[in-house]
DNA sequence: GTTCAAAGTGTCATGGCATGACACTTGTCG
DNA sequence: CGACAAGTGTCATGCCATGACACTTTGAAC
């Protein structure tokens, strides 16, 4: 083996992505993120044009769009993760909480991870997020339209906990609906009034105590 | 009409908008909405460019987003009058009615008067926008917007019956946007599940019966 | 090391949405 | 009829998004 054959056998190193060339590409993927949010923050979402993004890290961009499906995609990578996060954390609950219990501390978890850059991003990052979004509507439009896409993923984990089928009751579509609801209003309230809430976390419990109070007892034939 | 005076004192005539040019241009306008909703319910929303709707009624592309903001905007016009309506319902409904049922009794009477039509377009056609937004990401997401910014309407009236101010209360903000939701899933369940709902307004009903179950009660100081 | 295939990228070209500028037609009023 | 304003068409521009093709880099095989 002292020959040329250890090469081919990555086998030993592991955890690493095997190539130089992942490596690379991941490193432009997080530059052209990077440079679109310094970018977003100076002149706005609107503003700035994918060509602007592309240059700031040499590259065409043409480039740009083999990474990103749209500009509204580079603003909103982080949202996959959120998502994901958000799964994992309400499989993780006790199964004998009541659905909306169980949501309310998933996302206030959630909302405390986001607070403090556990998920992939630095802190400032998601604050800004949160800016950009209240006031470009085509990123509000975006952010809507990827939301509703994974509300079907989560809907069926609630159903799941629920025992009931997604495809034949209404119930799971309502409490998953409803639990969106209840964050997004929280993060608009945060923007909104700043005062009243210090903390996104914060807002989102309260958002999801008025939830709690009535939607959290499943068994009841409604109507 | 003898002579050529009576022509200009258009004060006894009322009603109709004085002049044949505002006529005209309403006739181009809905012209342009028909024509829209042909060439959609034909070839979907992404594959129906502006060109073609505004050479169906013969006018210039460039005229076209004069009288319509964006493609989706001409899909979405009844969404406004769809706001409206809400409003005015919501508004009309006693007092001293607890304010999820209120919202229910409103939304089921606003799903009655879609399915018949009575909002200022057929019932087909409503039928149809229910479609097209269904698979087509863009109308989605414009359609998501577009509620988004009406949504700060409703939660002015939502509030004032509640006895709060929006401004410094979570509680009306959630209440608003857990009707909307009840509105949204009941819309995607009539589409996703055939047989199960036969109607709108069946589906809305059961969806507000599942929220006022439990957001029923307001007086409790939530945490 | 040389060679090869695949992945990544740049350049060019196209198409559609959306908007601004300006001139022309048409209605409206005096 | 003549002046004025509203509505429209044409031309031009900018940006987003995607397809086609050629060139470079990378990783692996001989």
């Amino acid at each position: 083996m002292t020959a040329t054959a250890p090469e081919t056998g990555a086998s030993c190193l592991g955890p690493q992505p095997p190539g130089r060339r992942e490596r690379k590409k991941q490193r432009t993927r997080e530059a052209l993120i990077d440079a679109a949010f310094v970018l977003f923050a100076e002149k706005g979402f609107d503003a700035t044009t994918v060509e602007e993004i592309a240059d700031a890290v040499d590259v065409s961009s043409r480039t740009f769009f083999r990474y990103f499906a749209s500009k509204e995609d580079v603003a909103l990578t982080f949202q996959e993760e959120q998502v994901q996060a958000v799964a994992a954390a309400l499989a993780a609950r006790p199964a004998d909480e009541p659905i909306m219990t169980a949501l309310r501390r998933t996302a206030v978890e959630i909302a405390r991870a986001c607070e403090a850059g556990e998920l992939g991003f630095e802190p400032g990052r998601f604050e800004c997020m949160l800016t950009l979004v209240k006031d470009s509507p085509a990123l509000m439009a975006g952010s809507l339209e990827h939301a509703q896409r994974k509300q079907a993923l989560l809907t069926d984990i609630v159903a799941r906990r629920m025992g009931l089928d997604p495809a034949a009751d209404l119930r799971p579509h309502v409490v998953t609906a409803a639990a969106h609801c209840g964050f997004q209003s929280a993060a608009d309230a945060v923007g909104r009034m700043g005062g009243t809430f210090a903390t996104l976390s914060e807002a989102v419990d309260q958002a999801f105590a008025i939830l709690e109070n009535g939607l959290n007892d499943p068994v009841n034939p409604a109507e």
